[in-house]
DNA sequence: GCCCGAATTTACCGCGAGTAACATTTTCGG
DNA sequence: CCGAAAATGTTACTCGCGGTAAATTCGGGC
């Protein structure tokens, strides 16, 4: 059994996947046929995992956005179609969502990830004509994850609403703001 | 000593104050002076505490953003004024705040105390001609207390901007969506 | 003074993260 | 082919913290 780090990290996905977000470090190295301390040594403590799996999580919410975006070329049903895929990503990972949403009781992991995720947000924003300075693509890019996170976490939790309404609503929310700065004044 | 549940919950401020968001219940049941189960039985397990005590958080944001919006009259206006409350309320009981935030493991716990955030909120938007559906306002509610509760975090963190650019760029986002349903069509 | 019930403290349990020390296999120089 | 050392795996443990049961002290009626 070589335990390769993939391996472990599969597994790991798998049971949170099972088991729910609050999977135990034991649970995690037993679904990958393997004692606790070749889990921590191949992938770290359970910090180092959150990072590894939000990595993860991030890719795949970035594909399920790019394959959103085929078809439309409105930058308003561009963002919408974002959106929806966003929550699609989401809600088919749902137990690893909250697994990395969850296991951030140091603020500082919690801003690394936050960061992480920003990074191409800014990007974008920075690139709007509208915005000159970069501390507000910061603060736009940390609106619009926050708005997201909870959107998705009362979403999964109660399903209040059908995921294109939610899509619809979040865009008629962030679009006018985000479409004003995108305009040269 | 009697320990009355308001003496408990002023200890627990105090050391969470002074500690760090990360004090655990003996220190805080010390700093009261008085025992664990004392403690327990007063105010009950710590998912009972951090109810609590968000709850005078949110009775303290709610007045400071009472407060900030005297002299305003303008919608526009308001809002950023009620953002800068937010924000200046926060920022005085840093620790607390992070408390609060932190201390939800359990995800209907969070939903709770966001549902609670969110009644206003609500309130307001059904109120407007704009929209029609509830869940929309649910969806906006969250959106904008996920919004404030990230770019909170962060700007605690790094203090990466003043508070009154914050509170400028996130009315810039927020605003005109908000001002769009507004709106009578 | 004595006993009984209530309030309190001490001492404990459970559980999960993280690790030290021990065992086992593999590898490599002679 | 053999012995030593390095790598890998396992068992068994510590520690910290939330939560609670059992021991203990205190007060009040007879």
């Amino acid at each position: 059994m070589l335990a390769s780090r993939e391996q472990l990290l599969d597994a790991a996905e798998r049971v949170i996947a099972e088991q729910g977000p609050d999977a135990t470090m034991e649970e995690i190295a037993a679904a990958a046929t393997v004692t606790k301390p070749i889990l921590y040594r191949t992938v770290g403590d359970r910090a180092a995992l959150v990072n590894a799996l939000s990595e993860t999580m991030i890719d795949r919410i970035s594909t399920a956005i790019g394959d959103a975006l085929t078809g439309h070329t409105q930058p308003r049903e561009q963002f919408e179609a974002a959106v929806r895929g966003y929550l699609s990503a989401v809600d088919a990972d749902r137990n690893l969502f909250l697994f990395v949403n969850a296991g951030r009781q140091d603020t500082n992991e919690l801003r690394r990830l936050v960061d992480r995720s920003a990074t191409l947000m800014i990007e974008l924003f920075t690139a709007a004509p509208g915005l000159q300075t970069p501390t507000t693509a910061r603060t736009w890019a940390y609106s619009i994850l926050g708005a997201f996170q909870v959107v998705t976490v009362m979403w999964l939790g109660s399903d209040y609403s059908d995921r294109n309404t939610v899509a619809a609503d979040l865009t008629a929310l962030l679009w006018p703001g985000i479409e004003l700065a995108g305009r040269a004044d």
